[in-house]
DNA sequence: TTGTATGCGTTATCAT
DNA sequence: ATGATAACGCATACAA
């Protein structure tokens, strides 16, 4: 017990004591067993997170890698370890019943639930009533009400990049989505549509087609977007990977990148500072998200009775200005 | 006890017994402690995989998540947790410390280990001495001594690449090294010279500097190397990034790639199909590797006796020829 | 200030 | 085939 106390900082030990029980340690080579301490303490100090392996192949490995790295540095310091979850989901909803398994066996302490799994309501109610502490990142409006989250301002972002091409001279669009399900974002079209709005301009000035977020979909869709009968200017695209697909098939088909189309995308990942001409964009603060989300659980899972507070943080975004857009010719 | 054989699939259960505990299992919404288990058994199910944060910010996510994927199949289809452990290292050695602190505290029965620490050869020798199961990825010669390691042949992906380029009618080359203690990455230059030694040239054919692996870095140091005395016509750089760095500064300078200078690179990475022109790299298999890591680590976890047997395991490489390389003017 | 008894939830071992 | 007992290693509650 007094081993115990000294090991665990406790009070009331004399000088003397400690000195010894530490002198004990390392002449033993003493190390506390984890295992025991939480039985113990009935509880893990593991936090998981839960994200989406993609049905092909490739987790999307920057987008969660960035959440990851945020988390794992915001774990250190709280003394919590980091487990990551993906999950493939087949069939709609089937991931729902292993996540609440993951939730009730124990392991972890508190759940980060990233997209599309933050949307999840039914799941989220399903954890909520477990009392189970739980994060998301990027949720959607209604998941948003549901339990604590981060995010970034994505029908912000939508807006500011559109001001932008707008203030380019920019009147006609074509926008490529991302996934259903993605509600986060479907706001960035949003915003898009609220700054068309505020400039006197709606829907009849788009030419939108639904991709799936990668370079090959932003490819694809890239000839029929732009031989619209609408003729764009500018393209924007839900998030990078498929901008940069979006500019690799314009390159193909002969087009100059900005001066006969400029192209925008979001995230600011790597690949958009690199590429030429390099990409504008909206940096997604994907560091800060991980962090964020990671100190709501820890704060829940300490103090037990206040869970359920809703807390919604939004993370400032910051829109990056490159060369891959201009003023309209 | 009876409970905890029917849960376990254990044997001498009466059917009718085993329905009973179930249905009861079942209404009462029983799941087994995790915790007690781990404790009872003196095993966490746990491994953890060690990997460098890197001193400014971004730790590499591609390379990491890579591994880290193909960790995480094999950890889930061995029934092991995995825990990613980065960790920054200010001054030489420090890290090692708390490594090993990590390994002798309980919480994972083994340690995947990335560069550069699987080239610490002290830390492997400790680790050893406490009997602790490690599994090393792309370790150099004398680590693979020390430790079961999965890599790529290093050596083997520099000799092909380069031959590439001399049956290309390459003879003058510039190599863009990587860090120091990257021994792997260093390999590479020995597969490298391999290649020209067979085809009758030295290091007198050769213009050499040192980067960090990063893009900054690959462009940096390109205008020197290009413009050397030797007037190298092919470019090869140690990693993607720093190719693709050194393909922004050639642009940069006017260059026209391939037709003026060949540039190639190791591990393909998203950016290297991407990027104008498509660099011809060395795929490196991550996932493999990082999967099995993992299961040379779980069959030394389980098999207790059998530990510290040397196996070092070579996955294949694969030369990607694309369009950054063409036949010397 | 220190120490003792007890419980955390499981499983190995040994009885029945 | 089933159950009782003990032990895993720690920390809480309480006694001294």
């Amino acid at each position: 017990m007094t081993v115990s106390r000294v090991l665990n900082g406790g009070p009331n030990v004399r000088p003397q004591v400690r000195e010894k029980v530490m002198a004990a340690v390392e002449t033993l080579q003493y190390r506390v067993n984890v295992q025991a301490q939480r039985l113990a303490a009935r509880s893990s100090w593991t936090l998981a997170m839960v994200v989406e392996a993609s049905h092909d192949a490739e987790p999307n490995s920057f987008y969660h890698s960035g959440l990851e790295i945020g988390a794992l540095r915001a774990c250190a310091d709280a003394g919590f370890q980091l487990q990551m979850h993906p999950f493939s989901e087949q069939t709609e909803g089937a991931a729902d019943a292993e996540i609440l398994a993951l939730a009730t066996s124990g392991q972890a302490d508190g759940l980060v639930l990233t997209p599309p799994f933050s949307d999840r309501l039914a799941l989220l109610r399903q954890l909520h009533a477990a009392h189970f502490p739980v994060a998301c990142i990027s949720a959607g409006p209604e998941a948003r009400q549901a339990a604590p989250s981060v995010r970034m301002d994505e029908a912000g972002a939508g807006f500011d990049i559109t001001r932008h091409l707008l203030e380019q001279g920019h009147r006609r669009f074509a926008f490529m989505k991302g996934l259903h399900g993605h509600l986060a974002a479907e706001e960035r079209y949003s915003g898009f549509l609220a700054a068309l709005a505020a400039e006197g301009l709606d829907e009849s000035s788009v030419v939108a087609a639904r991709g799936d977020f990668t370079f090959r979909s932003g490819a694809a869709l890239t000839p029929e977007l732009i031989q619209a009968p609408l003729r764009p200017t500018a393209l924007i695209c839900a998030n990078d990977d498929m901008a940069v697909g979006a500019m690799f098939a314009a390159h193909r088909m002969g087009l100059e990148i900005p001066a006969q189309l400029s192209v925008v995308g979001f995230d600011d990942t790597p690949v958009s500072a690199i590429i030429w001409p390099p990409l504008t964009t909206v940096h997604q603060p994907l560091k800060r998200m991980g962090a964020r989300a990671v100190e709501l659980l820890v704060s829940q899972v300490r103090k037990t009775q206040e869970r359920g507070e809703r807390h919604e943080e939004i993370i400032p975004h910051q829109l990056m200005r490159r060369d891959s857009t201009a003023a309209v010719q």
